[in-house]
DNA sequence: AAATTACGTTTAAACGATTAAACAATTAAC
DNA sequence: GTTAATTGTTTAATCGTTTAAACGTAATTT
């Protein structure tokens, strides 16, 4: 790398001291330079193709216009879509972003938390992964600016951008319901994520206020990154019991994939119903809805919250966007 | 943010210089340290859960242990499962990522590098977008370490990890010549990307060889980005030739989507092979062969090279992974 | 004419680390 | 017993900025 100019050099070809050419460049003390030597620091700089080392004027001011963004793992298709929603939004106010996969590891969340913490990054945008209660609570104490996204953790009075999982599960399956279907199971996650859990209230709900009654067998609950395994089992199993299911609620993006693959080459077809959108949808035979996650609104409130918390002008926030029912018959 | 702990305040603490602090925290000067007060300092840092200010650091040593990552679209999934490989890599070696989205722009692309720079990044890894030429020029000369990605330059003699496309083109439409295709189309790009175009050539080489006559009535071409609209006409008009198509190479993944749409859609089934695997090859009745990237190599390589050049220790390298041909009939 | 204000610029400290060189205080060498 | 080497620590400069305060000089006020 190429020796790069610096305030002192554009001093000492103009012959004046770096502060004034600080002030020039950065349009400070109005009125208060010469204007013919002023005209000279800009031309210059100009000609030598100055650009502020942004290293040190972080230091000095102490602000990196730098944000990190933790996600479960960035080739995920939620993941990378929220973190170019992220990446638009923040340079558009003048960020930066750096970005690490937890893996829904905790070990791996708190490493990615201190390193960018130590690289002075002015906040965080996290989607923390199950059992981060206590990491959030430290960053919580320790005044670090920053934004959960996609979940949240009810009992910390911290920044959060979710959508409604209770009521968007609920009017899947209330659809499921004016369709016609009464035996309605559901592929869920064994976790404590309270996201995940809202779906399966929402799904309860729907179900009891409908009147039907709700079986334990009809709810499904695999492993959380076993979905492969786990998931055809699963729908084999509520394909089999004495009173089949005639739909199926699926949790999440990562357990229809599967489920589907499975219900494909058995060609069984009920009604289905899933979390967030894949582009396989457009091509089964059969109607598949989704909920719809205001995935951009969530991004820009992300990030819109969080940048005012670093202004320090804002409390906490905790955001339930409505999710949106895409309905295919 | 709460005010963090610094070398000073520990030096304070112990009734020490910061230098003494840095050299026992940094493990330097091995055995000249009292092993008393060294042990002192290492546990007042401790307790004070001292971290050290990664930016004043890299100020002073002129290193950030930051790389730069530009890619097209960080939503893309070849995008985003580069970026995770980039970013195991660089974890795994102490550097830390930026990324932005050039969204095949060159002026975004421009404005990223400029900003990246000024960040004091070690270097850079950059999936170039069209017309990228005069940049890359620019970057070679200043001597900022880089290196392309899926997409080179021939006439310069800079750092690059691809695929050897033509030979990969070459082998998909031997293939399908060896499922008894005679009249083969492909759907290509208009434009100046030289592996696109190693692509199509390879596309021709393979009717050549084998003695096939390739009329230009086969070969469609689209315009980047116009996919969705473009696709489904080109398909549409190799169908219709007076002697239609047997089967269809598709040039890229953004390609392919919208061309199996439509022939899902028209329940038309003639021989498929496209580059990259999409999900929905899995959902779909007939067998599509396809061009598997070893995006895995092609990552750890490039920030093999990217490391050892920051290192200021390997010249130019060009290098050309095979790609994987997975054949379903 | 002395005192004040304004103007244009420089001085110098600071941000938080690293590190060569200097410095006492011991210990070893001859 | 003087000199030299070793040991443990500090001093101070440095990285490239920013910015409050100081500083002359000229213009204005009283």
């Amino acid at each position: 790398m190429k020796k790069r100019i610096s305030l002192k050099d554009i001093a000492q070809k103009v012959g004046v001291s770096t502060a004034l050419v600080s002030y020039v460049l950065n349009n400070r003390m109005q009125g208060r330079i010469g204007e013919e030597v002023a005209r000279k620091i800009k031309k210059v700089a100009a000609s030598l193709h100055y650009q502020p080392n942004q290293v040190a004027k972080s230091l000095k001011i102490n602000k990196t216009n730098t944000i990190g963004l933790i996600v479960a793992d960035i080739s995920n298709p939620y993941s990378s879509g929220l973190a170019r929603i992220i990446e638009d939004e923040a340079y558009s106010h003048g960020y930066t972003v750096i970005f690490g996969s937890s893996d829904e590891r905790i070990d791996k969340c708190e490493l990615l938390v201190d390193t960018f913490i130590n690289r002075q990054v002015d906040g965080l945008v996290v989607l923390p992964p199950e059992g981060a209660d206590k990491l959030i609570k430290s960053l919580h104490k320790r005044k670090v600016p920053f934004v959960l996204v996609d979940r949240y953790f009810p009992e910390l009075p911290v920044n959060s951008v979710c959508i409604d999982n209770h009521e968007a599960a609920k009017s899947a399956v209330n659809m499921l319901i004016k369709q016609g279907k009464r035996r309605i199971g559901m592929i869920s996650y064994n976790t404590s994520l309270i996201h995940l859990q809202d779906r399966e209230e929402g799904y309860k709900t729907a179900l009891k206020e409908a009147g039907i009654k709700m079986g334990a067998k009809l709810l499904k609950k695999v492993t959380l990154s076993k979905e492969e395994e786990e998931v055809p089992l699963a729908v084999a199993g509520l394909l089999s019991l004495s009173q089949p299911v005639d739909a199926i609620l699926f949790i999440s993006n990562k357990t229809v994939l599967p489920g589907l693959r499975y219900l494909n080459a058995q060609q069984v077809d009920i009604g289905i119903a899933s979390f967030d959108k894949t582009e396989i949808f457009d091509f089964l035979p059969m109607p598949i809805s989704y909920i719809q996650q205001p995935l951009h609104q969530i991004g820009a409130a992300a990030l819109d919250i969080l940048l005012k918390n670093i202004a320090r002008r804002q409390k906490s926030t905790q955001l339930f966007m409505e999710a949106q029912l895409i309905n295919k018959v």
